[in-house]
DNA sequence: GTCTATAAACAGATAGAC
DNA sequence: GTCTATCTGTTTATAGAC
């Protein structure tokens, strides 16, 4: 047992932040009614309430779903004292393992566009959790490898600009992907695919790493 | 008379074009009112049948004009026979004109979450018209000026891939705005913020040039 | 825990006065 | 063109049987 997250309820629970986190991230939240939930979740519209309190609450234990889901990706694996080339390549791996997780896997076919309706939505709470137990840490752990590779300080402001630009360009291709693919002739994304954009992305990582090296 | 762009319609129906535009981003379609509208452009709601004929016509208006307001930015002048050093340039100065108007135009604080809203929401009408209208003849221009200033194939996989790259950068710096100025630990965005932004976009940009140059 | 039935509020569209 | 009043359907939340 290593993980001390938080687990998702189970059964009818379950079903229900399955059914949220799909079609509040396809239709947003106001767009979804607690009918259509309900019935993805082969469920009546009152275990919403009984479950979650209300269709509120069924958000925001979705959102907390998402910060779980998300938590077990881009955990890399760093040795005591790692050289500037052992840093980069964990950065390069890393980087095309988020790749993989974000164009590929069928978890982020839901989580993502949950996040960008997130990201619309303003500074609210969710966000702010999401934030707090993902994004920031994990930021920072890039901006550490990153200083590891390039000499330059962590939390320099170049620095953490630079890893924003890096996993940025990764981020805009999973939320542009209905623009990406029709610009590509893409019919969708298999390995191959996500491939090229991994390996586009590794190129400007390696570039950029290169660009800012401190001798 | 050079613009052949569609006009807006004035009075009242331009008042409701830019109060759902503003509503729209913030709150999405669904999360938004006829109601609300009509009172943030200070009319009533029966005139929003009245001059686009429902909600939906309203949105459609909507997305026409963020297309109009699109298409007046990321507009370079190019000489007729660029060097690849001035197409370079070109990029440069196109990336950082267009990291202004993202960052810091009050006409962009609208635009710019509507269309995130519009990504989220599938392949519908109003995107479709906004991809052929702006976004692929724009992309289609910064991978000819990248052929020049690289000496690859303008209409190769990598190089429509490595201007998504560049281009995504500074979209993701706008959608992940909130999250950025919290890790920067900014309070708004002003000049000196959004030029630090341009700087870290540019020298990515130059080192992805340099590093798929053909000699 | 699960479900049906219903209540109370709100949505978008429209009729018709001015 | 603009506005008020209203119609009709849908929304979330809840009461209460099982």
């Amino acid at each position: 047992m290593i993980e001390s997250a938080p687990r998702p309820p189970e059964g009818t629970g379950a079903a229900l932040i399955e059914a949220g986190l799909k079609l509040f991230g396809k239709q947003g939240f106001s767009g979804t009614s607690t009918r259509e939930i309900a019935a993805l979740a082969d469920t009546n519209v009152a275990s919403i309430a009984y479950h979650f309190g209300s269709k509120d609450g069924l958000h925001t234990a979705c959102a907390a779903e998402v910060a779980r889901r998300l938590s077990a990706v881009a955990t890399p694996s760093v040795p005591p004292d790692p050289t500037p080339d052992e840093a980069r390549a964990i950065l390069d791996s890393t980087l095309r393992a988020l790749a993989g997780f974000l164009l590929t896997s069928p978890a982020a076919t839901d989580v993502a566009p949950f996040i960008l309706r997130l990201l619309g939505s303003g500074p609210d709470e969710a966000m702010t959790t999401l934030y707090a137990s993902v994004i920031e840490p994990k930021h920072r752990e890039f901006c550490r490898l990153w200083a590891l590779a390039t000499g330059q300080a962590p939390e320099s402001e170049s620095t953490r600009l630079a890893v924003f630009a890096a996993i940025g360009q990764l981020v805009y291709f999973r939320v542009g992907l209905p623009v990406v693919t029709r610009r590509m002739g893409w019919g969708r994304i298999g390995a191959a695919e996500a491939g090229a954009i991994a390996d586009t992305v590794a190129a400007n990582l390696h570039a950029a790493i290169e660009r800012s090296r401190v001798p």
